[in-house]
RNA sequence: GGCCCCGUUGUGUAGCGGCCUAGCACGCCGCCCUCUCAAGGCGGUAGCGCGGGUUCGAAUCCCGUCGGGGCUACCA
């Protein structure tokens, strides 16, 4: 069997959807699978919505996720041009010879003539195209054209059934007569979509064409005109073709574009890991086996085949992702774990460089104490800043949460006096010295509920409720600030 | 409307005629652990859309039906 050759080409709108990058993952998966090749390739061919900056973001896209390629047009390759736009003298080529061999035909009609002819003739108006113009002569032809008007190209679709296997739903068929000869290219000479993918796709010779199931009725339409690409030589043969399930959100509606959850780089900015994402948009319409869903990415290209892909749509569920990308966070070796949580305490403020090993001794000493501290307290990386902020901030800085000082003990004061008396006289501040003077004192002695006695020194510290352990945190932060900060928050009490 | 695809707990899936009193994960609820929150441990919740067949036996096969989705552009 020959190599596989697949193809992700999304066209360059808007910023990169979960949906798309999902397509792109299983194609990455299938090519590296088989040992087969990925080309990328960029539809650029409706400039009105296409933009440079959709595209830079694609490539950061995919270069943030690892799903690296073949062929590409920042990479070059041996089917190059990779970006549609740059193609265009192989579809006008390609067009000619279609009309040549009379696979294509010029077209006159106008949507309104079609919708009369159809009203005329007692049919639904909607049915679409008439097949018309198919065998114009020469005389009409040219009679039209006398009249100013410009012809769009039209396949020509057989009067035959059209069955394809696809690869993850079965065999497929359309009955004859149910879809319209289509527009190939436009009145102003511009091919369309529906010629330029599968040229392009005949001309890189792939082998494989794993989409979504957005375009599976527009198979048919593809295969007739890969035939006709393979009676003139420009293809070798019909590839095979995979549909794949929506993505879908809320409702079952497809995942739109406005759905936070469907931006790619919201997830990023959130603090996604690219392999827990990646993890999760596998889930999505496949599995890895019976008991199992987290996996590496090499256990995933180990075990990929698109023939595994379910044929029903899945929901993108963000609470599955994130319990996902925890359970990834935690499989990180503590050094790799660490190093991911910098560009995001830097976006916070909260250090000097996004790049650990730019970071200051002392910040790179905080972090490394206090990561295998959060490192099973966290889903996202995003949550670094809440969490460990107070260990990179002042003493002064420390905002006392409102919702966290109303929820002191009234006796807040006195606990702050007695753990300051305590922790004074430690010699050893380590955290279990710590906990056993402590709980000597407030406990034993006092009487109160460990919950109630470490609260408000919890506060005081941290600012919050909710904070990594208490006495490792103020080891972290010294005996001096955590005095300082004990005293803060009476003071405040107090006042 | 036409054509096509899909239908297992709330969500994602396993299941390929008997191993299914339907497994796993997330979610949710409870308990344990516990300085908070997590993590971890234990337990619970909830499903084969419906109706007919075929069969000794169906979540698994067939038909119908209902429901959801996609396409139906001189967008991709």
């Amino acid at each position: 069997m020959s190599k596989v050759r697949v193809r992700f080409c999304p066209s360059p709108t808007g910023t990169p959807h979960v949906g798309l990058i999902r397509t792109a993952l299983f194609n990455w998966a299938y090519a590296r699978h088989t040992g087969g090749d990925l080309v990328f390739r960029i539809e650029d061919t409706d400039a009105e919505r296409d933009s440079e900056e959709s595209f830079h973001q694609l490539l950061d896209a995919l270069s943030w996720l690892g799903i690296t390629y073949d062929e590409g047009p920042d990479i070059g390759g041996p089917y190059a041009p990779y970006r549609q736009s740059q193609r265009h003298d192989l579809h006008n080529e390609v067009v000619a010879k279609l009309l040549e061999g009379g696979y294509a035909y010029e077209a006159f009609s106008t949507p309104e003539e079609v919708e009369a002819r159809h009203k005329a003739a007692g049919r639904d108006p909607k049915l679409g195209y008439d097949n018309f113009d198919r065998d114009l002569t020469e005389e009409q032809k040219a009679a039209y054209r006398a009249e100013g008007r410009q012809p769009v190209l039209r396949m020509r679709m057989p009067d035959e059934d059209i069955t394809f296997t696809d690869l993850i739903r079965g065999d497929v068929t359309f009955p004859a007569g149910s879809i319209p000869d289509y527009v190939i290219v436009r009145g102003n000479g511009v091919p369309l979509y529906t010629l330029v993918n599968p040229v392009d796709d005949a001309t890189q010779k792939i082998t494989h064409v794993l989409r979504g199931e957005d375009l599976l009725s527009s198979t048919p339409r593809q295969i007739v005109l890969f035939r006709a690409l393979v009676a003139l030589g420009y293809a070798d043969v019909v590839p095979e073709y995979a549909h794949m399930p929506m993505v879908t959100g809320e409702g079952n509606k497809k995942l739109s574009k406005r759905a936070p959850e469907s931006n790619l780089f919201l997830h990023r900015e959130r603090g996604f890991l690219p392999e827990g994402l990646l993890n999760y948009l596998a889930l999505l319409g496949w599995s890895i086996g019976p008991d199992r869903d987290v996996f590496t990415v090499n256990e995933l290209i180990a075990a990929f085949d698109i023939k595994d892909v379910t044929p029903n749509a899945s929901r993108f569920d963000l609470k599955k992702a994130e319990a996902i990308n925890a359970d990834h966070m935690r499989m990180l070796p503590l050094g790799d774990f660490s190093a991911r949580l910098v560009p995001y305490l830097h976006a916070a403020g909260l250090v000097g460089s996004a790049d650990v090993r730019e970071l200051s001794p002392n910040e790179e000493q905080i972090l490394a104490e206090a990561a295998p501290l959060v490192q099973t307290r966290m889903q996202l990386l995003g949550e670094a800043p809440g969490m460990l902020g107070f260990l990179f901030l002042g003493d002064e800085q420390i905002a006392f949460d409102e919702t966290a000082i109303a929820k002191l003990p009234e006796n807040a004061v006195e606990i702050l006096d007695a753990a300051i008396e305590v922790l004074t006289g430690l010699e050893d501040f380590g955290p279990d010295a710590q906990q056993e003077a402590l709980r000597a004192k407030l406990v034993d002695e006092m009487g109160i509920k460990p919950r109630f006695a470490f609260g408000p020194l919890r506060v005081a510290v941290t600012g919050r409720q909710v904070s990594p352990p208490l006495f490792e945190s103020m080891e972290i932060l010294g005996k001096d600030h955590a005095l300082v900060r004990l005293n803060r928050l009476k003071a405040a009490l107090t006042a």
